[in-house]
Order: structure tokens, then sequence, then C-alpha cells
DNA sequence: TTCATTTCTTGTCATAGTTCAATGTTTTTG
DNA sequence: CAAAAACATTGAACTATGACAAGAAATGAA
């Protein structure tokens, strides 16, 4: 059961067996169904949600009404509002599955705890938010600077299990344009 | 020297005297003209700044030779290419100063050694990366989701020291459209 | 299996923002 | 202080993308 996210914390610290046994003692083990909110503007974050099974999505809604998407998460990735977890405060943003998933679950003590318990973790979580913000960095760059066709062949080449398994407006929202344009691109990209 | 850099570590961590003392002795401290490259694409970065004094600005450079403003750093805040200090990997982005600047710097040892001796640092950095994140969140969503006039009337809200110490242009490129556009921008938001 | 709902496609028209070129203004430098 | 360089403004023509509307295709629920 806990063989994913054990070979994930692997892959930042290397950790003893009583560490390990702590950490998965801690987690809290959960299963949702597709189409489930785990978040909703307003609400304050309570988990850091480690995916073992499905796929999720978190977004924002702007102020016209339409949906901008932060992230798709699947399979190894870990999904959350970091400030509303951390400063528990109000959310903008939803989380909410697009199939049904299996999860652990972190709530803002048991992570206090696991961090004063086993204090290496603070420096797996550093990591994890490190590389998110690299990732985001290139990703705010990727959406100033290029055209929606470039978009669109680079998330598909980033993320090539993604289109298979969510709605293809809900990519356009990840890509910041509107489904009709996306519909477009795709089909002169297949006339080529 | 050391007042404004340890105000800001202790907004994060309590320190004892000891501690301050050695994190202090682990900076470097450097002066450095306006319009100098700190980094440039290519190069692997070799710090992570705090500017006591002055102002800094990281930026991209895409296929059309446009550049992108990632970032407009002063006095309080830290510089780095993150993902090129840790891995120690080539740089995408340039760092450039805007003013002359004094800066202290820690390189990657100087990191890792203050981490080792001084692990609850490791926390401070992680809530710097964190913050740094959410507030990437957010705009990568407003550029998104806003229009030129939104941009703008919220970047001046946001930062209203910036616009007068850095050329209208650079603004342009960290909001993302020409400068010709934002200087129409102006124009019809002076005229209400 | 069928009907309802959601999603995707295609066309037309509208628009926010770009590009280019010309002119004016400010800042830097010798 | 003058000349050069960098920066900002304005206008006209262009373009990528959005909004809306209608129909087709796929999916899901009874």
């Amino acid at each position: 059961m806990f063989e994913e996210i054990n070979a994930y914390i692997n892959r930042y610290t290397l950790c003893d067996v009583e560490e390990v046994k702590f950490f998965n003692s801690i987690l809290q083990h959960k299963t949702v169904a597709k189409k489930t909110f785990l978040l909703q503007e307003g609400e304050i974050c309570k988990f850091e949600a480690f995916i073992r099974k499905g796929c999720i999505r978190t977004y924002y809604i702007d102020h016209k009404g339409a949906e901008v998407t932060l992230q798709f998460a699947i399979e190894n990735w870990w999904v959350s509002d970091i400030a509303s977890f951390h400063e528990q405060k109000p959310s903008r943003m939803f989380i909410e599955t697009l199939e049904d998933c299996e999860l652990f679950l972190l709530s803002p003590e048991t992570k206090e705890k696991l961090l004063r318990q086993v204090p290496k973790f603070e420096r797996m979580f550093r990591l994890m938010v490190q590389r998110n913000l690299t990732r985001l960095q290139e990703r705010l760059f990727q959406t100033i600077a290029t055209t929606a066709v470039e978009k669109y062949l680079d998330f598909i080449e980033r993320y090539p299990t993604i289109p298979q398994r969510v709605a293809q407006h809900y990519i356009a929202s990840y890509l910041g344009f509107s489904p009709e344009f996306l519909s477009k691109v795709r089909t002169k990209l297949a006339k080529k």
C-alpha cells in the first residue's frame, strides 16, 4: 500500500526503517469518487494529498466566471493549496477529482508533527516546492512568450498521458485559451 | 551592516546570538555597479543574493529575442536562479542590476554549510520558496485571466515604488505586453 | 437501448494587443 | 553643455484569439 509514496520520498531523503514507519503511520488513507470537490473557494485547505491513484485538477474562477486550470495532478503527485494550508486562510481555488481517487493525506497538524520528529523532511518539502516554483516560472514565461500552437505542442509532449484522461476544454483552460480555439488549433495541426 | 538581513531572518526563525553570528559570518558582502550582469543565460548560478541596497531584474529572452521580466527585486528581497543554483546546471535566465547594488551572497557551499550547522534555516528557505510559489500562482492566473489595464493597475498598486525606479518598457515586459501598448494603456487611464 | 447531457467542431464577426514607423522627450556621456 | 543614446508616445494597419451560435459526436444514466 505504501510502495509508491515511499518510493517518492526516497528520491528526496534517505530514511531509515523507523522513520519510514513513522511517516506511513501518520498518513490518512482515503478514497474519493470522481467529480468530488476536495476544496472550494472560500474554504480553508486542510490537506496535502499524495495521489496513489486517480487524477485531480486545481483551478481558479476569474471574475467573468471562466475557469483557469492551475494543475493536473496524477499518480505520484501532490496536490494542495499551499498558501491556504500553511496559513490556514481561505482559499481562492477549487480542487476537484476528475477520476475516482485513492489518496494519502497530511493535515497541518500531522505535517507539523512529522517535521518536528523527522526534521529531514523539511528538506524534502523544500525541494518539492522548489521544483514546483521552477516549473511555474517556465510556464509563466511560456504563457507570455509563445503562441497557442507552441503551448499546445509543448503540453502534449510534456504530459502525454493527460489528454487521454481529461476533457479537452480543461486543457484549454490550462493553456489559457478558449475551448473553441483549442479545437481550431488541433484541426490545423491535424491537417499538416 | 547586518541589521536588514537579520531583521529579515527573524521574521521566519528565532535564532540565538550565536546562530545569527554564524549566519552573518558566512555571508559574502559585495557591491556591484548598475547595469551589471550577475548571471547570463548558459552560466551556472553561483549565488543566492540578498539585496541590502539597489534594484535588480531577472528575465528570460524568448526565441524572437524579446525579453520577459520574471522579477524586480529591491531592498530586502532575495534573487537567484533557484534551479540553476541547486542543481548546478546552466541557467536560462539573465540577472542584471538596474541600480548600484549592495548585496549579501550565499554560495551553494556556504548555504549547505549553513543548513547543516543550523538546520532550522531549512524551514526559513522552505517558507520563502513557498511564498514565492504562491505569488507566482496568482500571477499566472492574472496573466491568463485579466486585461492589460487590470494588470497594470494591479502592478502599480502592489509595487508602488517600482515604477519610479525602473524604465517603463521593463514593466511592460513584466506584465507581458509590448511597450507601445503599455504607453497606450497609460494615456487612456490618465484621461479618466 | 434510448434520451439527456456534456463535449467538440466549425463558421462568422468582434477586439485586445502587436508591429512598424515617425516624432518627441529624457537621460547619459564625453 | 552638446550630442548621442535610450526611452516614451502616437497613429495606422494587421493578427491572434475570443465570443457567439449552431450542429455533430461522444458519454452517461435510466
